[in-house]
DNA sequence: GCACAAAAACTATATTGTAGGACAAATACA
DNA sequence: TGTATTTGTCCTACAATATAGTTTTTGTGC
């Protein structure tokens, strides 16, 4: 089936991968934010979530309670095998894609 | 509204970057083909330069007679300065996304 | 218990991605 | 000149992704 990840998938995988076992929404989100300055919503992080656990790209667990106050249960999110497979392989092709333009690139873009 | 590239969008500007002066529907297919081993159909080629033409990330221009046998007039793709700078945030963005954790990445995948 | 905080899930819609075949136009050649 | 051949684009329809906003759940502190 669909093998391939979207623009947003990819952010999305790339922060799981990189906040390993603090990967929630509410971190996968904030790592976005900081990253790149956008700001996505909560509703499209949970659903893009959702969609890469049943294509098996990621897989999650519920956590336990904390001591913190307030706070409903955290579902952890990791990366499967099939994920880190296709996130290698979709970055792999833009890069080749992209390979030897770059510098044309920034001229055009005004840098 | 909409800055975001997708990330077929992206292999498309990509392509037309590289190919200037012969951007064309056949020859950004090709190059896609070529560099990626994805095999869009012409279909999504023209429909997704259209969408980023109305959009003002390229403009296009119908070239004259050639001496080749046969063929439709093509239609050269050029990127706009619009186009160029939005290719450049999101693949600067991703990169912020990528930096550091490619090393993991390879390991999960199983290189 | 009850108020409050944190986080996730639901619902609905807009935007992207995609295929495949119909159509158009240009040249060669009888 | 007209018809076959070639190259390339456009049309139509549909599937998948992206996204916001609102609601629900669950835990803590008092």
């Amino acid at each position: 089936m669909g093998e391939h990840l979207g623009e947003f998938e990819q952010m999305l995988l790339f922060a799981v991968l990189r906040l390993g076992d603090d990967a929630y929404g509410v971190t996968i989100r904030r790592e976005i934010e900081r990253r790149t300055g956008r700001r996505p919503s909560p509703g499209a992080i949970y659903t893009t979530l959702e969609r890469l656990e049943q294509r098996g790209m990621v897989g999650s667990r519920v956590g336990g309670a904390t001591p913190v106050r307030g706070g409903r249960r955290k579902r952890f999110y990791h990366l499967e095998p099939a994920g880190a497979r296709a996130l290698a392989m979709a970055y792999e092709r833009l890069q080749r894609m992209a390979a030897g333009v770059l510098p044309r690139l920034q001229d055009l873009s005004g840098a």
